[in-house]
DNA sequence: TAAATTTTTGTAAGCGCTTACATTTTTCAT
DNA sequence: ATGAAAAATGTAAGCGCTTACAAAAATTTA
């Protein structure tokens, strides 16, 4: 069944079905009701593949994620899903690993498929080094990149400033009289560099020297997260504070330091970030930095819409990180 | 820029390029040559939309999923997902929520959409109850459904045959001396329902009379994990083995059960299920089943590549689970 | 070498929609 | 009532591809 069909039955042409469809007004009410009451009565909808030739768009947002797997990047994708199909967009998912060759095919892919636009969620952007295939997409189609800024054409960056939520809590862990601090971080975490800035920042303020040998990193797996704190302790530092680049990050470090016979907080206060679920579930339950994911991908959503539609949208946004006290670390 | 230039360029019709494209053969190797040369030295990519009118088909499949921040369904839509772009296929992501509503919208639009296929994840599918929208996709396009059967035309169900592994979890606690277990579940898990009659089948064999008070169910969050066992607690139930439905419920068992001064696994052993990354971060380290989410999505992909191709496949496949000892019960 | 057969290539008709432009109908001021 | 302006509707030309069928070229056969 295809417009024609519904256009005899109603007995109007098909430009009429089709303006009606689309809601482009200048239809008489009484044709328009006819219209779709035969719409309605012969279970006609509209091929999806026609339109999107006609209109050169099928309504589709490519989403690109380094790993949907991580509760963090699910939490934003499963965020943009839902508020792009509010709006009526599909979202298209494409999982990419770390490896940048296979990031190229996705947006390779992605243009092919011609969608609409793309969003990038997790370590797809590399802060130094090639990004020449994030511009070849960006000058055909609006690109918007979660946390990671990124300064061209037609791509829009919108980031939490989690730096200021992490140097907000060295100022909070020295109120409470830990001063020997140190930062855990998984090289693939979301902006762990901008996390890392942010401790270094709040610790130099208070004249930490040698800052650079209380920052350890890890590797993107629970060992590694154990392994990094334990070869902290093998350096004879002095710990009372760590600050974390990712939630599980913290829970590694806090099953590491209780085997060590630490306790946690009253030793040794531990900080996570993302306040995801895994916050709420461990034990001691994490305190941790909330970089507001929802608000985020909200907001890429509207700045996506914003662009669609013509408007002038501002090419950098940025929300502010907050701090969710737990047991971890008692503020 | 389009077919009718490369053929124009390349001294051919367009009919040549497009066989050429399709891979459909019958062109001498000289004139695919050219025409290829021509291709990469324009950069020709050809335009989606107009294939897919042509073929009524975008190469897409939907994957509809309750909740894709859930850790386990992450990982299954991440395996389907590149499992399927191996393949030349995009998915399409509907993130729908429990409410019932939601999912028939998102099947209307995919439908809609014209998918090439329709895969569910999560708790999609009512065990009892309506489930005509499921049916109406399939008289269009293949339904595969992970671990729930549905015994439809058109639609395939892939499962993990879980409460085997649960029954044989229970042997385990027996044969270890532990005779007083309960099962906790989270009314939305995954084939809670499936495990729970594991657990039924397992503590019956032991001669269990009374075996529904042991059973407690909890609602999808946190707290309401660990009143789950406070419950069971406050019933006064002698309590040695937990069996839960997913990891995150276990885990809010160990630490409800800690916090009232018993020992996990000394007093209580508790064993989990999805053998998820919660699992090995948990304080002790989760006694799990596994599954087998990959292998299930790889099976469903590989399913619906064989119903594409024509091929006569079975309309029910079962995986078997297996258990993952870790500390929380010391196989 | 010519006819028969097979392989390669081309022509043209869709696929089902959108939309510019033309035409008809309605509205409204005169 | 009449013509101009506005509103509603229709006609037809794409959008860029696939593919049945026709035609031409190459290959085989006798």
């Amino acid at each position: 069944m295809n417009i024609y069909d519904i256009a005899e039955r109603a007995g109007v042409s098909i430009a009429t079905v089709s303006r009606i469809l689309n809601k482009k007004g200048n239809v008489r009410k009484a044709t328009e009701e006819k219209v779709l009451s035969v719409i309605k009565e012969l279970g006609y909808t509209p091929n999806a593949f026609a339109r999107a030739l006609g209109l050169n768009s099928l309504k589709t947002v490519a989403v690109v994620c380094s790993d949907v797997s991580d509760i963090f990047y699910a939490k934003a994708v499963s965020v943009i899903e839902s508020e792009l199909r509010e709006k009526g967009y599909d979202s298209t998912l494409y999982c990419t690993g770390m490896d940048i060759k296979d990031k190229k095919r996705a947006m390779q892919t992605l243009l092919a498929k011609k969608a609409d636009a793309m969003i990038l969620v997790g370590s797809v952007f590399q802060e130094r080094g090639d990004n020449s295939h994030i511009e070849e997409v960006a000058r055909s189609i609006p690109v918007v990149i979660i946390n990671g800024e990124f300064g061209y054409d037609n791509t829009y960056s919108i980031y939490c400033a989690e730096h200021k939520a992490v140097e907000e809590v060295v100022d909070l862990l020295v109120v409470k009289g830990r001063k020997e601090l140190i930062y855990l971080y998984d090289i693939d975490s979301f902006s762990g560099d901008n996390k890392r800035n942010g401790f270094i920042t709040g610790v130099k303020k208070y004249g930490v020297k040698n800052y650079k040998k209380r920052i350890f990193k890890c590797e993107r797996n629970f060992p590694s997260y154990r392994e990094a704190i334990l070869k902290a302790l093998d350096y004879n530092l002095k710990i009372d504070g760590v600050v974390c680049s990712e939630d599980l990050v913290a829970v590694g470090a806090i099953k590491a330091l209780t085997e060590k016979g630490f306790v946690v907080p009253g030793e040794v206060a531990v900080v996570g970030c993302n306040n995801s679920i895994i916050a709420e579930c461990a034990s001691p339950a994490l305190t941790s930095i909330d970089n507001k994911v929802e608000a985020l991908c909200v907001d890429t959503v509207r700045t996506l819409l914003d662009v669609f539609a013509g408007k002038d949208v501002s090419h950098i946004k940025k929300i502010y990180g907050s701090i969710v006290p737990r047991e971890s670390f008692v503020v």
